[in-house]
DNA sequence: GTCTATAAACGGATAGAC
DNA sequence: GTCTATCCGTTTATAGAC
């Protein structure tokens, strides 16, 4: 890895551990073993760096989304995998972490990766939404473009979660919380085999919406008991 | 207002705005009016006011919860009303945002008011959950704990999604489509009767390529038959 | 209690030698 | 391309006068 790739990988860490702001180039050149002339030679300084490490946080962690939301399985399937993909919760979001600094947020270039990356990756979760809901899997009910918003929040917002409590396991209660509502929109057919699922679903029912049957054992979708 | 309290409260609008790292002693100054020596008269240094700010901040978001969970109507009412209460979601939260932050966290004292918050407000939200459950409201198949954590996380990643998108709808799309998932668990008689769940804001969210089909926008969140 | 003076380290960068 | 030297402002204080 040559140097210009050493500062940009150097500083993409940096920014997710500290962010913008808890950055210095001192700190960049520290970590990546370039001097101080190195840096200022292949970048014209640290929004410019900044910038090609963004960009490549945000393509990174696009292409990793989508590895396995354009996977195999049912649309539903696909998005709890995205949901539950192993993640460093305690690290945080790359991108969504950017989102709260104050000075890429004021800088358009610095910014435009970071709303792209969410705008792309709640698009995405819209069009499988939308997708479960043509072939049946999903209630059509459902507002694919909210519903995708909510689940990208649970991510984000699950984040905040375990970095909060310093235990990962936050994250994992909060995605599992919503998978299990979103799942109660599934078809029973579509939902995974593994859990204990025998919740009664709508369509299941003989008639009546408000025909909540009060079996104990309807949980949805449940990695652990609690 | 005295010094100290003009100290703590200019304290809380920058840990707001620009987080621990972007907040320096000297600004606190400028925007509190107070001199160098006054600051370090009323406190020991800037972990320290830091900590003065942020319990503050925690209690007073907390007060802020409370009054709507702790409000008049059904939980799910009490929850969804909280959910929709009006933010600035552009800034963010007050508490949210420090947990992104590394020196807070790796600071046992100033992390202690982050972490007992959102075990305040998950547990708070558990147990309305629990009690509409109980009361026969909410389906018994919710997993209070889990729910209430994607709740909390959807708050939290809305802010996220808001920041990102330079626009507060993104915050309200989030919770709607959350409280959506949500809703379909609770019985019809509980549901809003108006309209599902849309935030009445100035500009209409741009009808995504999975606009809902055209029925009446009135009917239950949920399917009803397939 | 508040003010000014002083200071060592850091932040972010430029200039020029090699 | 990389290194060292230099620069000016900021950060985070401490000391002591008023």
């Amino acid at each position: 890895m040559d140097t210009r790739e050493r500062l940009i990988e150097s500083t993409r860490e940096l920014l997710w551990e500290r962010g913008y702001v808890g950055t210095s180039p001192k700190a960049i050149q520290e970590r990546s073993g370039a001097g101080q002339g190195s840096m200022y030679h292949h970048f014209h300084g640290k929004p410019d760096l900044a910038l090609a490490a963004i960009a490549r946080s945000a393509e990174e962690t696009r292409g990793r989304a989508e590895a396995e939301l354009g996977g195999p399985g049912s649309p539903a399937g696909r998005i709890a995998a995205y949901l539950r993909r192993e993640r460093e919760a305690l690290r945080g979001c790359p991108v969504g972490r950017l989102s709260q600094d104050p000075d890429v947020m004021a800088d358009p270039r610095l910014r435009a990766p970071v709303e792209e990356y969410f705008t792309w990756l709640t698009g995405r979760l819209a069009g499988l939404l939308d997708e479960g809901r043509a072939s049946g899997e999903l209630d059509p009910g459902l507002d694919p473009a909210a519903t995708a918003a909510a689940l990208v929040a649970v991510v984000q917002g699950g984040y905040v979660l375990a970095r909060a409590a310093g235990s990962a396991e936050a994250y994992a209660r909060a995605v599992d919380g919503a998978l299990a509502l979103l799942m109660a929109h599934a078809r029973p057919s579509a939902r995974p085999a593994h859990p204990p699922v025998r919740t009664a679903h709508p369509s299941a029912r003989p008639a009546g919406p408000s025909a909540r049957p009060a079996g104990p054992s309807a949980r949805p979708l449940r990695k652990e008991g609690r």
